[in-house]
This record gives C-alpha cells, sequence and structure tokens, in this order.
DNA sequence: GTCTATAATTAGATAGAC
DNA sequence: GTCTATCTAATTATAGAC
C-alpha cells in the first residue's frame, strides 16, 4: 500500500523524494536560513520554481526534511533493539557516531546543528525538532533504565548532550580526532554504569 | 589612550561599539544568516544605510561580534583567576553559565549557537570562532593542569562540550532546568577529580 | 568626516500556461 | 496533474549629498 504524504498526487517521478533527500543534505551542510530553494533544487535535479508544486513553502520543505531525520532515527533504533544488551546497543550507537566523525569535522551533527538554529524560532519547528530529539533520549532512557538504573533520564541527557558538544568543538576546531576520543570516554562511562 | 579599533576617525558617538553590542546580541536571538543589518541598526538605533561607514561589509559586523565575545571571555577569566584555588574557578565559571540558564533555553549558548552556524563556513569567519573556543578550552585546561591532572586537554574538552550539548539540549526542550541538573552532575564530576 | 537616497541583486512565492 | 515565466519584497551595498 502507498502512503500519500501529503504532496499533491504523490507522482511516480520520485521528485518530492528527491527534494526532501537534497533538502536534508544542503540543510546540513549551508544551514537553513543561509539555503534558497535554488541551492535544493538544484541538488534534487528539479527545476526551481517546481518546488512549488511539492511544497507550498520553504518551511514546508524544511519540515519534510525533520521528518526525514525522525525516520532514519527510528530505522536505526530499530536495527539497533536486534542487539542482546542495552550496553552493547548504546556502543553501537556510540559507533555509528564515531563513523560520522569526518563529515561532524565538516559540518556538524546533521541533527544538531538544525536543530541549534531552529531553537531560537518559535514557529513549529522548533517543535517539530524537539520532538525527534525527544525520540532519541526516549530510545537511550530505555537502555539505561532496562540496564537498571534508577535515575535513566539524566543518564540520558547526560550521553546524548555529551554526544552533541563534542560535535560542536568536533566541527569548530575541525578536529575529527576529538570525535574518537571523546566517544571513548563515554563508552567507558557506560561499562562503570554497568 | 584610546584604542583604535579600525573603524574610521573612532568617533565619540558611540555608535561603533552601540552596532557591536546590538551585533551580538541580535545575532544570539535570531542567528546570524537570518539577521539582517536593519535589524542591528535597529536596535543600535543607527540608521540603516550608515552601518557602511562604520563596517565595510556584514561579515565584518560579525566578526567584530566575536571579537566582542573574546574580550567578555577575557574578562570573565581574569576575574575568575582572582579565586583561590581550580577548583573554586572551574565551578563559578559553571555557576555563570547556570544563571544564564534563562537565557539558553530560549536562545542557546550565546557563543555556541554562533560557532555552529559559522562552522559550516570556510571563509574566516570559521577560524575567527575557533580561536575564541580555543581561549576558553586552553583556559579549563589550565585549572586541570594546576590541580596536577596528566590529561588536562581532554578534561577541558570534556567540560566545555558537556556544557556545550547541555545548552544545546536546553534551547531545544526550552527547559532550564536541565542545565541546573547536568551542571550539578559536572560539578561532582569535578570534585571526583580532585 | 558623516550620513542618506537609491541601485543591484536575489530571495520566496504565484498566476497561469501546457 | 505538472511545470515555468514572472512578480513582489527584501537584502546587501554604494554613489554621492551634506
Amino acid at each position: 500500500m502507498k502512503i500519500d504524504r501529503g504532496g499533491p498526487a504523490a507522482a511516480k517521478s520520485g521528485k518530492r523524494e528527491r527534494l526532501v533527500a537534497a533538502a536534508s543534505r544542503v540543510l546540513h551542510e549551508q544551514g537553513v536560513e543561509k539555503t534558497t530553494l535554488a541551492d535544493i533544487a538544484r541538488v534534487a535535479d528539479v527545476p526551481v520554481g517546481n518546488v512549488y508544486y511539492y511544497f507550498k513553502t520553504k518551511d514546508q520543505l524544511v519540515e519534510a526534511a525533520i521528518e526525514a531525520h525522525a525516520q532514519g532515527l527510528r530505522a536505526v533504533t530499530a536495527h539497533l533493539d536486534q542487539l542482546p544488551s542495552p550496553q552493547e546497543r548504546l556502543k553501537a550507537l556510540l559507533g555509528g557516531w564515531t563513523e560520522q566523525r569526518e563529515l561532524a569535522a565538516r559540518y556538524g551533527c546533521p541533527f544538531g546543528t538544525l536543530s541549534s538554529e531552529l531553537g531560537k524560532r518559535t514557529d513549529g519547528l522548533d517543535h517539530a525538532t524537539a520532538a525527534v530529539m525527544r525520540l532519541l533520549v526516549d530510545w537511550v532512557e530505555q537502555q539505561f533504565r532496562t540496564m537498571g538504573r534508577d535515575d535513566p533520564h539524566d543518564l540520558a541527557i547526560t550521553l546524548v548532550a555529551t554526544y552533541q558538544g563534542i560535535s560542536l568543538l568536533t566541527n569548530t576546531f575541525r578536529d575529527p580526532e576529538l570525535m574518537t576520543s571523546q566517544i571513548h570516554r563515554l563508552e567507558e562511562w557506560i561499562d562503570s554504569l554497568a
């Protein structure tokens, strides 16, 4: 059964999907405000003015990119849930972040920088990013709860905040090894909690 | 002796200073790309087109705001250096961040969000923010070195990254108490290192 | 030396052609 | 249903008035 994503007559051409994928990438590389619809349309190989056939406003395209992040996150956690122990699940999550360290060094965390920029707003997109961040924190919290900790929420905030902060410094100093060494500290911290 | 800040004939009117102060505030509240020169000029109470008398480009005004952050940071650390022990100095730094939690909840860390946005660039402003972040990391590192730790750099990165990450989550979730509770964890961590 | 009117560009958005 | 030519508004920047 085909999912209707609200776009006019969900075409087979896949242009809507290309636009969302392009938006996700370009918004990460350039930031929301710096990015123009022309930038996204070029990467998606869609005529500029044509974008408005699929999205009524630029913000709706940004919102679709945020929802794509949510979907990607759900896919990742569903995959990690196959692992036998919460410690292994958390470490696998950290391992994925370490693998992305070169991207983080160049452009920061794909979702964190988006959240940083949209966090200044009060127009709904700020809530949309918060909802995705909540997905991540809730999943991590569940792992700590399964480990028998009585302060799973605090621990989850600590883990996610640490990753976000490391991403910022890794990007600011253009040094991917900061991610490697600090994630390593997080791994040892997880072991110390077990 | 008067400091010449490079502006044309450093006027007594104080407009340049007002522009830099307004830029620092508005860039924090709105972000760099979203902010127009008109926004800054309005807050500084300076005619819009007049801005170009003091700064050749928008980027030069942003750079002046970054330098203002550097000056502010130097003033803060000089003040903290009056305290007798490195532990007290670090905790006083954390205390200052806790006091700013409402501002962080609304707009994020004044310098971190700037760094996040400029970190995507490669035009010099990215290096300017990195230099200011380096000032902070170096000062923190010196405190851990004075405490006799053999891994002062890693510890400094951990502390600054944790604060930056907490700031992001505090802003994303609009919850100042996240700052309070996580800074408390950092204080206990500092005690555990002594 | 100080400031303002205005140019040049580019953005997001739409009416309407195919 | 799909797409393009074009509009309006807003932005950075400058030429030149005071």
